[in-house]
DNA sequence: CATGCTGTTGCAACTGGTCGCAATAAGGGG
DNA sequence: CCCCTTATTGCGACCAGTTGCAACAGCATG
């Protein structure tokens, strides 16, 4: 259940001359019970949870430590919000519709065809666990009456 | 230049019972000498240019009501700030490389084939204007040596 | 032109997140 | 086991944006 990169974390820091803080175990701790996505205040609060003591900044910082270290990724929600994957994970973007306010997961399969011509087209190779696409889903474009 | 609806503005929101005010014509003004795309902060800053007392608030809420009329649209940009597009334009997103901060449009040919597979494979209508695809462009992927 | 309904403003407090800086402490070397 | 370098923390200020509320002011009506 737990990723096996958790345990190997403090020596991965402390390869790169990063240091391994108590602060930065809870949040560890924090991500390793976690799926799918969380927001960075939702990380915030079941951080203080576990240490009432915990400080936001630390919390975002250390984050940006685990992004470039691969373990998490973020992205941005439909109203802007941080969001942030737990790796490893299938990458996928997200699908929000602005009418309902309900979210789907967008796997790398449906954008396939958006990924491939954007690398065929520019170079442009996407970073799909950024991306939420924002539009109406099928309930709210054409609401069929029961 | 100007777009002929800035003209009928007062009356279109007197006509939904909405009130034109010396505020709003401040924000409509700074607009509608607006290309392209505009952040939040930077239609508050242009308004307190005319109007040193423009208070932010007002200047979101008039921003608001102003997309509900169809008059600008907004988005978010790869720091998830928001971001406004004035209307009618072309709808377009937005492909932003994470590695050298460079912005391009997305036109609609560009996302074509998401945006039809999204709509033929769950009748999910994309607001692309609404769209900002993150990842890596082609000078970033493959920094060729000069 | 005076009246009143109600949309709008200004303000202040608050949320999510970032930044600079001085003090602290991890952890490699002697 | 202590020392020293320097990564990290805690803190306070700040930025972008939102919200609740009392006071204000469009504008339709008479």
């Amino acid at each position: 259940m737990t990723s096996p990169s958790w345990e190997s974390l403090p020596d991965r820091l402390r390869a790169r001359g990063l240091r391994w803080t108590p602060q930065r175990r809870v949040l560890v701790d924090v991500l390793s019970s976690t799926r799918g996505h969380v927001t960075g205040s939702e990380l915030v609060e079941r951080c203080r949870a576990v240490d009432p003591a915990t400080i936001p900044s630390t919390v975002y910082r250390t984050l940006d430590v685990l992004e470039d270290l691969g373990v998490v990724r973020h992205g941005h929600g439909p109203d802007g919000r941080e969001e942030f994957h737990v790796l490893p994970e299938a990458e996928h973007g997200h699908l929000h519709c602005e009418s309902c306010g309900t979210s789907w997961d967008l796997s790398l399969d449906d954008a396939r065809t958006l990924v491939r011509s954007l690398r065929a087209r520019r170079g442009f190779v996407v970073d799909l666990s950024h991306v939420t696409i924002v539009g109406r889903c099928a309930g709210c474009v054409d609401p069929t009456p029961p």
